[in-house]
DNA sequence: TTCTAGATTATAACTATTCTAAAGTAATAA
DNA sequence: TTATTACTTTAGAATAGTTATAATCTAGAA
């Protein structure tokens, strides 16, 4: 399956018409062969820069939530000043380092396993996830 | 040293004059046997429930500002939507439940020591907390 | 008590996000 | 094809959390 028909199946399946906006917001958070962490404004950056059109907010913003609805990215929580994204999906921890405002991903191999030792009656784990703050040293 | 000489130095010592809103903000914070959690909205209306009095966003935005520089209070991030502080300062991880929008501690003994194993050059570890998100079961 | 630096407050400004509604486009049926 | 329709894009308005402003007030020192 190459880049476009997936973008598509990732489309429809997302209940969205494959547009040639929404086509450029995938190609630009599913075609790199590494994954990122952006916010959206960030995002709405990349692709001006990389496609040399602007994309509207709006377009952004609505394609954005519903590949989150879609788990096709996930939200990252670091601080309340805005969102960010991110293209790796699968459950991870991160470094934040405050000082560049930058997510780095760390490897589960980086870590011991995380082992919880408490419930809450009526709640169920969803994930567990680290925020390690990193400052200059 | 009771609270109100608690409260004074505490205020003092961040910067700010002790007066009658400010006394009234320490009180709800500091004055309680457990530590809680909290929105500045939320504050504000606890305020208002304890006090029979409204203190302006503008002080209670500032108060909370002067005590996080100085470490009496520290922000917890859990979504974009608001920010969310701890009147608990000491590092330590949280549940988070999503459908109360709802933060509860989690004790060291609780949870197996976290170890990281890798370096970001130039970086050192500022802090180590896991967020753990709660669904319905 | 007087004086003054600092505090309080209502309200304006700011910014990330969401909403609106007019104009444009993709899908589909004829 | 073409026509129809439902969906999409977009600029800009609205909203909400937060921060700034500036007029009024007060704590603390003299
Ligand atoms: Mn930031
Ligand atoms: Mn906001
Ligand atoms: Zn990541
Ligand atoms: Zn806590």
């Amino acid at each position: 399956m190459d880049n476009s028909t997936n973008f598509i199946a990732k489309l429809r399946n997302s209940g969205l018409r494959p547009t040639k906006q929404r086509l450029k917001i995938c190609e630009v958070l599913f075609s790199g062969k590494n994954t990122f962490h952006f916010s959206i404004n960030e995002l709405s950056k990349i692709i001006i820069q990389k496609t040399n059109e602007k994309i509207s907010l709006a377009t952004i913003y609505n394609t954005v939530h519903a590949f989150l609805g879609k788990g096709y990215i996930k939200q990252i929580a670091v601080n309340s000043e805005q969102s960010y994204y991110d293209t790796n999906v699968s459950e991870h921890h991160h470094f934040y380092d405050e000082d560049k405002n930058q997510l780095i991903d760390i490897h589960d191999s980086e870590v011991e396993p995380v082992k919880i030792n408490r419930k809450i009656p009526g709640k169920k784990i969803k994930s567990i996830e680290l925020l390690v703050k990193l400052q200059n040293s």
